[in-house]
DNA sequence: GCGTTCCGTTGACGCTGTCATCTGAACAGA
DNA sequence: TCTGTTCAGATGACAGCGTCAACGGAACGC
């Protein structure tokens, strides 16, 4: 006889990576709702319908079971960044300005998703699967400023949204202290660039 | 009877003023050296020479304590761009310079504190603190591109200088994956907004 | 059919932030 | 000088947290 899961009758591995996907899911809901003091591993084990040790059957702890959240996230972004660059009826212009608006949506979107993504030191899963959409983003870049330009112009775009995210967050960029938004801005540097 | 602090006989007001001050270094010193993880009311306590239950009586909660250091070192910022703005002897290009490579050090030198200031959503202290530095950083790049763009190009540098100490800080922006670092990217920056 | 593997549960531990309560010294006023 | 008040600080207690050791049981390979 073997477990149930959804009504399915399953194996055990597809059953313990059922859960595995149901942990990521649960801890993912409740940073988006309640931010990081929400994730308990007891709330995400009751949410994935498990206990509160269950999470230690398959993260080596909490850290980990995070990084995951974080690694998945980056992965939908390469996912979409290679999507994109991958699509022969948009522009040079049209793939760069997508790319950057998906940053800008995790950001404004899931904040504290995207302040997990970018908490400090990054492990390698992270770092990998953050690179992955590097590829796609300097080959757009390639076709505006050139090959020998596309990694400085693409690191100062990379870091400028960041940037304007991050005081979007804090509550430091508002429109009434800088009389500019963050498109304003954007639009201003993309600008910039493009006259070169 | 009076108490004793640091061997002078001082008053009761004096005292609190004094273990306020001893929370807030022990607090800022504690996150310099371990990480926010390391920073515990005990601990704060302890190395300010005061029991776990003291900082209560000058602080709300932990929260309080950590958004008083954060506008602390905000105030910090502002102070070194006010002195910067004053100084006849520089130049505008050097009092910007200045004034972002403060930026830089704190990012650099204080990764913990750096992230607490800009700790989502700011506190009424630390936005007046964080706004106090803006009136003589607008008021040099007013200088350079002119009075009516200063604040778009302000922002603009300000955002790039935060991405950039948060890419660095979280190993995305390494030299060996974008042939540029932290210094080539504000110099190019800096070096489009110059060409206006 | 049997022994193994391994996912999940549960009790327990130390540590945390926080609160109620208590103590004692500095103060204001007589 | 005596007295009552104020308030910084100490302490016991509590719930919640991450983590681990021990255990149970169902799915597996043979």
């Amino acid at each position: 006889m073997s477990t149930r899961y959804h009504g399915a009758v399953i194996s055990r591995l597809e059953s313990a990576a059922a859960t595995r996907r149901s942990l990521l899911d649960a801890a993912a809901g409740l940073l988006d709702e309640g931010g990081p003091e929400a994730v308990t591993l007891r709330e995400v084990g009751a949410r994935a319908g498990v206990s509160r040790g269950a999470p230690y059957r398959h993260f080596v702890d909490k850290g980990d079971l995070l990084t995951a959240v974080a690694a998945e996230a980056w992965d939908r972004l390469a996912d979409r960044a290679v999507e994109l660059a991958a699509d022969p009826l948009t522009s040079a212009e049209e793939k760069l300005r997508g790319m950057l608006a998906g940053i800008l949506a995790v950001g404004r979107e899931q904040p504290h998703l995207y302040r997990l993504m970018h908490q400090a030191p990054a492990g390698d899963e992270v770092l990998r699967a953050a690179s992955r959409s590097q590829g796609p983003f300097v080959a757009v870049l390639g076709d505006l400023v050139g090959k020998d330009q596309a990694y400085r112009y693409g690191a100062l775009l990379l870091a400028s949204v960041h940037g304007i995210i991050g005081m979007e967050a804090s509550g430091q960029l508002t429109a009434d202290k800088w009389h500019t938004d963050a498109d304003d801005i954007l639009t201003l540097l993309t600008g910039m660039i493009g006259d070169r």
